[in-house]
DNA sequence: TAGATTGTTAATCGATTAACAATC
DNA sequence: TAGATTGTTAATCGATTAACAATC
């Protein structure tokens, strides 16, 4: 069992929170005694969608695509990097420790059967909004780019229904100001 | 000129909105015509401290960690990246295009005179944690973990006036719930 | 003057926090 | 029963949106 106030104090919020946001799951806990975890774990898994491992496809074939999609240590945690893919015929056919480099057109046939849960751009900064609206035609659920570009709202095809992340771009708005 | 409207459309945001966010900058517009884009773009600049590069570490000089600092795509945008470090002597005291490699322990020190705006952690998993802690200590006021594992809110030193930015592990949390 | 557009004040909305009756 | 803790309702807070007088 574990109540509200331990789960607040090792998430770093307070124990209302807490209670409101399980409280959405339905009535998990026990009243006097708290929440009983494999419960409560069984229940936030099936609403989270956690059951099964996030599908990821890495558009861009380079180095920062290879490294992000090719090693170990990036395709743990509840992801599964299912291909690669690149624009270059030379780059593409082959696979990249046992994961397969595809040439980008067959990005859409690829994900007519199940859209890809995210798509990663390591792309040359200029094919990246390419990319992104291929992705989001695609039906892909979310974008992570890691083009040093701001794909931003405009695009042949609206960003909607899918998050971008902006990844550096986004990081200097939580900058402060210059102390410079 | 450029009207509050025109902005709002750009940016797919309301009038209402940009007006309210541009007067934190003091009376920059001027009633029946609009804000004078040079004016605007000056104390936009000055406001968000981007005058400068904002300056970049990467620690971890595996295949990620190469390819982000490396290259010179990722090198571009508003960001200078100044050194790329690991922990392993076999890897240090040279230079990737021109960015020098460094031995982690030099990090601190080399924080003394002047922080890192950004600290980009790509080491494996279990060094992550140790890496923010000490960007941390150093001042490092933005982090930026590829790791995958979850920094969290624990740790030797509590994560403040830094932003951590928990890449895979965040992009989740866009996702909705399953539909499989 | 008349049309356009700002800057600010008021209204709305949603999310967080506080409070507490319900109840284990 | 008495202490503990939930689940929910009310209060607070901040941010977004609406409205409009000021004024270019």
């Amino acid at each position: 069992m574990i109540s509200s106030e331990t789960i607040g104090a090792v998430a770093g919020v307070t124990s209302d929170q807490v209670r409101k946001d399980l409280s959405h799951l339905g009535s998990m806990g026990k009243r006097g005694t708290g929440y009983a975890v494999p419960r409560l774990r069984d229940a936030l898994v099936a609403s989270l969608g956690l059951g099964r491992l996030l599908t990821v496809a890495v558009v861009g074939a380079g180095n920062l695509g290879m490294a992000i999609g090719g090693f170990p240590d990036y395709r743990a945690g509840g992801f599964a990097v299912k291909a690669l893919y690149d624009v270059n015929p030379n780059r593409t056919g082959g696979s990249l420790s046992g994961l397969p480099i595809r040439h980008v057109d067959e990005f859409a046939a690829d994900s007519a059967q199940a859209p890809y849960d995210i798509g990663v751009i390591t792309t040359p900064p200029d094919a990246a909004r390419e990319v992104a609206d291929m992705m989001v035609k695609a039906g892909t659920r979310a974008i992570l780019n890691f083009a040093p570009v701001t794909l931003g709202c405009q695009g042949e095809v609206p960003v909607r229904n899918v998050r971008v992340v902006e990844e550096m771009q986004i990081l200097a708005h939580y900058l402060e100001p210059s102390d410079a």
